[in-house]
DNA sequence: CGTTTGCTTGAAGGTTCTCAACAGAGGTGG
DNA sequence: CCACCTCTGTTGAGAACCTTCAAGCAAACG
């Protein structure tokens, strides 16, 4: 059952238009989707790869949310990022086929698998594939560009806004609400991800509750005001 | 005279194993060198590009070193890396051919120019030449997954120790010394990468020099032990 | 129904930042 | 040639911020 892959539809996925396909036509999509697999469904807090393992595929988040992590020469663990529907992971294991972090599912997520074998030669014979990763790889680079901007040296009042904004911001983006959202990770994730201990961040969203800018129900977030959040930083 | 160029010799380049002409036979790196330009060396403190510039080219670095930075909505400037020779410069641009942060050099450098228009075609003909950029482009994910790592969650201390042993890394893959070598930025620079005030990075120098770990003389770094200095974090 | 997990809140303590003064190097101009 | 200024780096003292330690609560789970 492990192995069991299901069929794979591009042309009806609502992720298409940010995902592989874009800007491909009837055939090639499906040439695309004769290389594409899925995986089953993995469970909250399953791995999808873990540091150092062979990498043999690249994949893209069909649905769910996942985290990725590394775990530095001391053996702490650290939050890099977290990855929402429609975003490629494992691009660290272009340079030498070994995963450099581990990647684990937040909840209960999804995955198309790309096939690094097969993704390269494909991506030669059709032009719109191979600028299409290109691009998918340039907004990697630029979204680090942004986390850069995001965790640099900043109050741990502003880290917190600026994380909500960017969830809101990505979230519109998927085309969710960008005031209302869940938050798929616990405290401690958000902590490891901002540099912070999981107290602090639990107090600065207390105090942004406190000044009126959201609302905060557990794991539930709604944005008052996305201008007056903004304005606070 | 800004735009003068000259002609490139990836053949005899010393970096050219660690660059796009790795694994190339000798009729494809001609092929790659009518693309390549060189622009005239760059004078300390000059822009290589600024954020939101156009992006028509990537850059591989040919000698000396850069600062890359991002502006955040508040105008507050974030380094974001410093590229030492060999390193592929750019790469975010390819998302929407906009330059998403700046790059500037740190001191007398230079650079090759790869204009996008003509690289990807390319590479769709030489096979070698695709496989070696997305190898390079894997390093700059791993590199940034490494990042993480040694910015996340550790006191001032560590930052500075890692980012020492980093550099050594970094040279030492160049053939340079892993234990002496000269820093290419000033110390607020160091501050603004690690996420710490430029008086903290002076101190936590101070007390690695004086725990005998290193030796300090203004830009000029000697590290005493290797092994000490790790396991000192 | 007890245990575990996630989250909140409080108090004390430590680390880092800010403000400030100073010293040396390098460049400029009189 | 020297005075002057700027830039860079060091060092000190106090304040601010964040972390750690601790206790308590609610919800989820077996």
């Amino acid at each position: 059952m492990e192995s069991k892959t299901h069929q794979v539809e591009c042309h009806n996925c609502r992720l298409a238009n940010g995902c592989l396909a874009k800007g491909l036509d009837g055939d090639e999509i499906k040439q695309l989707e004769t290389i594409i697999s899925h995986k089953r469904p993995l469970k909250p807090s399953e791995f999808l790869y873990r540091q150092d393992d062979q990498a043999q595929s690249l994949f893209v988040v069909k649905s769910g949310s996942f985290r990725s992590t590394v775990l530095d020469a001391e053996g702490i663990e650290h939050t890099v990022d977290f990855h929402l529907p429609g975003e490629l992971i494992g691009l660290e294991a272009l340079q030498k086929g070994l995963f450099r972090g581990s990647v684990e599912a937040l909840e209960t997520a999804s995955v198309c698998e790309l096939p690094l074998a097969q993704l390269s030669p494909l991506s030669s014979k059709i032009p719109g594939l191979q600028s299409q990763l290109l691009h998918i790889i340039g907004s990697q680079f630029a979204a680090q560009h942004d986390r850069a901007a995001l965790l640099g040296n900043h109050p741990a009042s502003e880290k917190t806004a600026r994380f909500l904004l960017m969830l809101s911001h990505r979230y519109s983006n998927l085309g969710y609400s960008s005031t209302e959202f869940n938050l798929s990770m616990p405290r401690y994730h958000i902590a490891s991800f901002l540099c912070l201990s999981l107290e602090t961040v639990s107090r600065q969203l207390g105090r942004l509750k406190e000044k009126g800018l959201i609302s905060v129900q557990k794991r539930g977030i709604h944005i008052n005001s996305l201008e007056s959040l903004k304005s606070s930083i």
